[in-house]
DNA sequence: GCCAACGTTGGC
DNA sequence: GCCAACGTTGGC
């Protein structure tokens, strides 16, 4: 039996902590909301792409930008983290919820939410408009033509630039 | 399995 | 409010 230099299981579980981004409208679910409800479980993704990194992805521990999407001006506003890995997503089998999915089975559900807790406000809000003049920013998804991912990857010198531009440099 | 039609998202 | 881009659906 051949011995492994790296375990699966280790290297999952050690791998680094990623960078996410979830986009939310103010109007549904605002950053001030979320402040005060300390945390919240990230529920309602209907598409399969966000599914996967929901479920697939995304650990405890890794960091989140809050982005406030349709609206003015559009900003990421604050920081989480991560305190539950992917479950289902429960809204799904219920009648009386707006995110109810009668395609998805209980047995093998279809969608997934995280958890994740508040950290802090971003000192000033960073903008979308001023995303764009940053060149290290130029390859972010939230950047890109026609992309509407509502969660999606953040680079980790990504992840550095929005926190220095908001003034949170010393947050994470 | 292709692809046209449709519905939705979300920046502008 | 518009509409481009995208995802999904369903007929073939």
């Amino acid at each position: 039996m051949a011995a492994r230099k790296t375990p699966p299981k280790a290297a999952a579980t050690t791998r680094g902590r990623r960078y996410w981004l979830f986009k939310s409208e103010p109007d549904t679910y605002s950053f001030e909301q979320f402040q005060r409800d300390r945390r919240t479980n990230w529920n309602g993704v209907r598409n399969y792409q966000a599914r996967n990194l929901l479920r697939d992805e995304i650990a405890v521990g890794d960091g989140v930008l809050f982005y406030h999407s349709s609206t003015e001006p559009m900003a990421v506003v604050g920081v989480a983290r991560v305190i539950a890995a992917g479950y289902p997503d429960a809204t799904a089998f219920d009648p009386a919820s707006p995110y109810h999915d009668p395609d998805s089975d209980p047995d093998e559900p279809t969608w997934f939410q995280v958890d994740i807790e508040c950290v802090a406000p971003l000192r000033s809000a960073v903008t979308r408009e001023q995303c764009k003049a940053v060149p290290a920013l130029r390859n972010m998804v939230l950047l890109q033509k026609g992309s509407r991912l509502s969660v999606q990857p953040v680079a980790t010198d990504e992840w550095r630039a929005i926190l220095e531009l908001g003034g949170n440099k010393e947050t994470w």
